[in-house]
RNA sequence: GCCGGGGUGGGGUAGCAUGGUUAUCCUAUGGGACUGUGGAUCCCAUGACUCGGGUUCAAAUCUCGGCCCCGGCCCCA
């Protein structure tokens, strides 16, 4: 016996029943704000990722060497595959771009709650427009795509910051290094008050410094009023424009009904190195879980790749924390598989069966019979089992006066009809599944 | 890589402190009975102590190690 490797899953079939309703909830809406869906391989060259990526990160992909002697990786995120295809076909493409995807990735980690070695992640991008509007659109469709799965703002807390604020911000008060900084601040979270200060004073940063951090990243709060603020209180030309665009993304989705949803929040930082100006996480408000969207925008991937320069923000939402904040609210739909109509049969009714199925499944129907010669009882178990909605049972007794009894599963009633009247309109007896 | 908690039929479990008959119960699965109305009930069957070493007359039980699972740290693209 072989058992499954270290952080995959296997879906069986009423799981996978689960697992499709959401993804097509999902696909819905992305489509509705004009997404367009796109897959690329699960195998890349490994230089993809390691042109931008630290060790840590290298230390995490599936690489192996293939019989051509090439060091291949299996994609551990979508978005340098996308923006690969982007460069390499910008010509013949018309911006913005937006395009969407569900796929496979795989990092080889410690398995943990809500992460796994094997998941799925859907991404969204837009392409080819720096305005505010893109942005927008982006927030927008994360958080319209939760609302169609049944979540509301007591569920889901929308975090927006933007790494060019903090930056200017940082040089406004004399800090250079603002790497180095940049990672403390997405660490303060997780350390007491006192350990943040003691890592700043670290970096030698001063005390009058870091109060001024700290007055900083207390700013948080409703998004609109949060910029606002700030926006009276620094009027320094690189800051201040920064603060416009964020002013206009912060009107735009209370606009479209989405405040209560959003904070304001200049401590989310993001992982180093990729996202160039505004940027965002997803979490559940009690933080039980993970983070369930990161996204933000990544101005100059494009050129890094050896493309022009092609503005883009998007975002990436795996799927395992996904299930956990669903099952956690009890909408994470029923893990169980349906077909429209069982055939019982009694007796020898092959020929008769043979061409009720054919007729049936050539009008859509999801239609199964016994082949396990199993008794008429045993059949209706299974029939059960298999979540049919209706039962039809073909006995050689009826048969012969051209009779047959169908039933209704779901409420136990049944009736006697002809076999002609029901093959000649079934939908009079029989509803789809989905 | 580090730290903690765990592994008993396909799934869920009892037993483990205090070693000792045929390892408990539920469920699932296969078969059968109930004259072709049955989702029920009853009967029968298949099926497990994670692996290896140690202690012992005797190990599911005590002990050491490996493997695996769950959670946490690191990291999170």
């Amino acid at each position: 016996m072989f058992e499954r490797l270290r952080g995959t899953r296997d879906f069986l079939p009423n799981e996978m029943a689960a697992r499709k309703k959401v993804f097509s909830s999902i696909k819905k809406t992305v489509e509705e704000f004009g997404f367009f869906e796109t897959d690329t391989p699960a195998i890349e060259l490994f230089e993809l990722y390691s042109i931008k990526s630290g060790e840590e990160i290298i230390e995490e992909l599936y690489a192996f060497e293939d019989k051509g002697g090439r060091m291949i990786s299996l994609r551990p995120e979508l978005t340098p595959s996308v923006v690969r295809v982007l460069v390499s076909r910008a010509k013949e493409l018309s911006f913005p771009v937006k395009w969407y995807s569900i796929p496979r990735l795989w990092r080889y980690e410690r398995p943990q709650s809500g992460r796994l070695r094997e998941f799925y992640q859907l991404n969204i991008d837009i392409f080819g427009s720096d305005d505010p509007r893109a942005d927008t659109e982006v927030i927008s469709c994360a958080i319209k795509l939760l609302c169609d799965l049944g979540f509301d703002e007591s569920d889901i807390e929308v975090r927006i910051s933007d790494r060019r604020m903090l930056q200017e911000f940082l040089l406004n008060i004399g800090i250079e290094k603002y790497h180095d900084v940049l990672k403390i601040i997405d660490k303060r979270e997780k350390v007491s008050q006192k350990d943040f200060k003691e890592m700043l004073l670290g970096l030698k940063i001063s005390e009058p410094q870091i109060k001024e951090i700290d007055a900083f990243l207390n700013s948080k709060g409703n998004f609109l009023e949060s910029i606002e603020n700030l926006s009276s209180s620094h009027k320094e030309e690189g800051i201040s424009q920064v603060i416009e665009s964020l002013r206009r993304i912060a009107q735009d989705l209370n606009d479209r009904g989405f405040e209560k949803f959003i904070t304001f929040d200049p401590s989310i930082v993001r992982g180093l190195d990729y996202y160039t100006g505004m940027v965002f996480e997803v979490h559940d408000r009690k933080r039980e879980f993970r983070a369930l969207f990161g996204g933000g925008r990544y101005d100059n991937l494009a050129e890094l790749f050896g493309g022009e320069h092609i503005p883009a923000v998007g975002f990436g939402m795996g799927d395992a924390v996904l299930e956990l904040m669903m099952r956690r609210k009890n909408i994470w739909p029923e893990e169980k598989v349906e077909i429209d109509l069982f055939i019982a049969t009694i007796g020898n009714v092959e020929k008769e069966v043979s061409k009720i199925l054919t007729s049936l499944r050539n009008s859509g129907y999801k239609v199964d019979f016994d082949i396990m010669n199993r008794n008429l009882s045993n059949q209706i178990k299974f029939a059960n089992k298999l979540g049919a909605k209706s039962l039809l049972i073909v006995g050689e007794r009826d048969l012969k006066e051209g009779n047959i009894t169908l039933r209704d599963l779901k409420t136990g009633n049944e009736a006697k009809i002809t076999l002609e009247e029901f093959v000649s309109s079934p939908s009079k007896y029989l509803t789809k599944v989905l």
